[in-house]
DNA sequence: GCCGAAAAGCTACTGCCATTAGCCATCGCC
DNA sequence: GGCGATGGCTAATGGCAGTAGCTTTTCGGC
């Protein structure tokens, strides 16, 4: 009986293979197991529970994203750093559309995932600094990206735009209105 | 053994009923056939089975916010008609979020939901006649406003601000900058 | 190198769920 | 009043998450 020196991190890899492999509803530890080529209550000796792979997977695919974010950012700044954002959003999207379906929307409500969100806010502020806004209009103008950025992937990905056709000029217009939407910058 | 007298609409009411007091999640057949106060085989002399029930539920939520949308256009044009809808679709969502999570995104590509999605698209296209777009510009500014609103009530039904704080100045400011995008019309 | 404990597997089991098969009561119509 | 269609039932299967308790491996301390 050879053992196979699993560890949190290779379940977490694997059940990420599985959601890329067959969708997010495919995720069950059955099918993690199988494919870490275990019994499923072995699992148990390296996750507590489903629920709780979801939770690590979701804080695993918010640090993907973060790093995309700090990738793309880096060496811009101003409208050329939040385009970079919001490409980098999408194109992640476009990469994985089954790990966006489980990617918490909610992550500052649970203390294992608040760190992953807080990183993505944190370039997101940086991206925004030129513009010198106060706290309140940076509250809202974060929110404007957000709902663009997650309203335009999330149709994306779960094939809600009836044509194909020019999703990017769409993509285009929403950041170009956005921008019209920030005062002048210095 | 009297008979409880169901048919497919009343165990998809059931459903709705069961989905808006426990969550998406809690959509299962035997909840259902409990709820209807019959065994849950029972259930499969009148919908085919759980996927199947899901679609009717499906189909009912987008007439529901089908109906919203033709009652808020109705007796408005213009800017004026474009607002209602948008604060139309937010209230559905706020008062009904868990139906929201089972609103399928992509109704079209599904033959028993197309229709629905049809009188959804039917009542935009009419407000948005004041504008003239040509057939390119109309595609764009349709994706525009499902975007907002879709990204919109999708984070806020899920508690993705992490503040509730200003929640409808965000969106005010959403639909503003749509209008901005917009040419004057006559 | 050896020993003991912790760690990582396993099988067997429970309970919930969807779904199927096949049975019986009820209803509506003639 | 009878008969077929309909709507309900129980019993059973198979997949799943999760628990209990056992066995084997690994590894640090000696």
């Amino acid at each position: 009986m050879p053992r196979a020196g699993l560890s949190t991190q290779a379940v977490v890899q694997a059940a990420v293979e599985v959601i890329d492999e067959h969708g997010a509803d495919a995720l069950t530890l059955a099918a993690v197991a199988s494919r870490c080529g275990v019994a499923a209550p072995s699992l148990y000796k390296h996750v507590g529970s489903l629920a709780e792979l979801k939770i690590q997977v979701g804080v695993r695919v918010l640090h993907e994203l973060a790093d995309r974010f700090a990738a793309a950012a880096m060496g811009r700044s101003g409208q050329d750093a939040i385009t970079a954002l919001m490409h980098a959003y999408r194109a992640y999207v476009a990469a994985h559309p089954a790990r966006y379906a489980v990617m918490p929307v909610d992550p500052l409500h649970h203390p294992a995932l608040a760190a992953a969100g807080i990183r993505q806010l944190e370039v997101i502020q940086a991206a925004l600094r030129p513009w010198q806004l106060d706290a309140a209009a940076q509250v809202h103008t974060i929110r404007r990206l957000r709902v663009i950025a997650h309203g335009f992937a999330s149709l994306e990905s779960a094939g809600g735009f009836g044509l194909p056709d020019d999703l990017d000029e769409t993509y285009q217009q929403l950041i170009d209105t956005f921008f019209d939407s920030l005062p002048t910058h210095s």
